[in-house]
DNA sequence: TCTGGGGTCCTAGGACCC
DNA sequence: TCTGGGGTCCTAGGACCC
């Protein structure tokens, strides 16, 4: 069987950690610069908030309830993620994390009801983050098992024959795996049901949807597809660093320290996890909603050698930047990605690489930096072409640091 | 005025190879 | 007048997820 652990509202219940008398209250969380709600508190969805609405369309109502605000602090709620994580791998053994509020793990055919409502229970207390679990044959599934549970006291062991009952009350596009585009294709061509969907003949699925549709369809049937893998961020891919500016801009410096602070962040990223890069993709984009929205640019680089080295990126990045930049043009954010990445461990160096002694290790100066920066604060040493301090992020409503910055520990009094 | 950020996988089509 | 067949690899874009 295969469980799925996720955590209620888990911006807002990280956040009312440390502030208890919202409990009960309305309360949501803001996106970067304080622009979309990105989670939302019981209550608040009580009020008919979706996920993702802009922040100015909904304010009114906001003020009305009195919903308390939070802008996003995803430096706490990382935190707090490991620490549910670390529970959890405690109770159930190794286990996938899947995104930062959830995970799946294996467990018993025989696994009792007790059991799972223990999971919740120890982390109810070791680490005060309501959490609901799901179990189920497939993941598809266990999520379907962990939506019930939602409603019903926190978690729920679903069974093949129960799923068949419950079937025909979810909507297809309720089933993970399912989006909007699929949804409506299938409502299209007459399925609205889960039910419906899984009496669709295979043969037609294949050739009318992908693989991925077929996959789920799989899933619904009782056929486990995905596996409850490591998927951890060693494995990952890709790392991206991206962000839009409070306000628009037309300068380039403005632009250029932006960017250099992403391939810092992502640079960064990479040497903590011992890994390379051989592809760099930075762009540059004007504000998507407003009249130069198709003025951006964007520039894929190949690397010569792989490299983790900060010098090395912010250099070929900036020079492929300034041909991007057009003047008077107002541009919104900006960001990278690296891929192709590979360990540390199995660099080829260059065989006609300059600096053949420093090829296969990230630059002493590098790591001196990441220490530095590890104790005293992420930007305490950095490249000139930053310019000093965070810029000018919108974000009035941050909560503090309480677990991971000293000077911000929450101190308890005891009456 | 104001509209997030970070990922994964699949597919179609082009370049290239013999 | 006639102009092969079978591959691989890469990339951009789409769909989906939290």
């Amino acid at each position: 069987m295969i469980g799925l652990l996720d955590c209620n509202n888990f911006f807002v219940s990280c956040e009312r950690l440390f502030r208890p008398d919202l409990e009960g209250k309305p309360v949501a969380v803001l996106s970067s610069n304080d622009g979309c709600i990105v989670a939302r508190s019981q209550e608040v969805k009580d009020l008919g908030i979706t996920m993702g609405a802009p922040y100015f369309q909904v304010k009114d109502i906001c003020d009305k309830h009195h919903v308390t605000l939070f802008s996003g602090n995803l430096t706490l709620y990382r935190d707090i993620s490991a620490r549910v994580m670390e529970t959890l791998a405690q109770e159930v053994g190794k286990c996938e994390i899947y995104s930062i509020d959830e995970a799946f793990f294996s467990c018993a055919e025989d696994i009792s009801i007790e059991e799972v409502h223990r999971i919740r229970d120890v982390i109810m207390q070791n680490v005060g983050i309501p959490v609901s679990v799901g179990i189920a044959n497939t993941k598809t599934l266990a999520k379907q098992a962990s939506a019930i549970g939602k409603k019903t006291g926190g978690y729920h062991i679903l069974s093949v024959s129960e799923w068949e009952d419950r079937a025909k009350e979810v909507g297809c596009g309720e089933i993970w795996g399912l989006g909007r585009q699929t949804t409506t294709k299938l409502r299209e061509m007459g399925m609205c049901t889960a039910f419906e969907f899984m009496q669709f003949p295979l043969s037609q699925l294949r050739q009318s949807f992908g693989v991925g549709t077929q996959r789920v369809y799989n899933e619904l049937h009782g056929t486990s597809v995905f596996e409850v893998g490591a998927n951890s961020e060693v494995s990952r891919q890709s790392i991206a660093s991206t962000r839009s500016f409070a306000k628009t801009t037309t300068n380039q410096s403005d632009l250029e320290s932006a960017l250099a602070g992403h391939i810092t962040h992502v640079a960064e990223k990479l040497r903590e996890r011992k890994m390379l890069t051989s592809k760099m993709h930075i762009h540059i984009q004007t504000n998507r909603f407003g009249d130069f929205f198709l003025q951006g640019g964007s520039a894929e680089i190949v690397l010569q050698e792989p490299t983790a080295d900060t010098a090395v990126l912010l250099q070929t990045a900036l020079k492929e930047m300034r041909k991007l930049y057009m003047s008077d043009v107002p541009y919104k954010k900006t960001g990278v990605t690296v891929s192709g990445l590979m360990p540390e461990a199995y660099i080829t160096p260059d065989l006609f690489s300059q600096d053949i002694e420093k090829t296969p290790k990230s630059n002493a100066l590098d790591l001196v930096a990441d220490s530095i920066n590890a104790r005293f604060g992420a930007g305490t040493l950095r490249h000139a072409v930053l310019q000093g301090g965070k810029g000018k992020s919108n974000a009035k409503l941050r909560s503090k640091c309480y677990t991971t910055n000293w000077g911000d520990i929450p101190s308890v009094k005891a009456k």
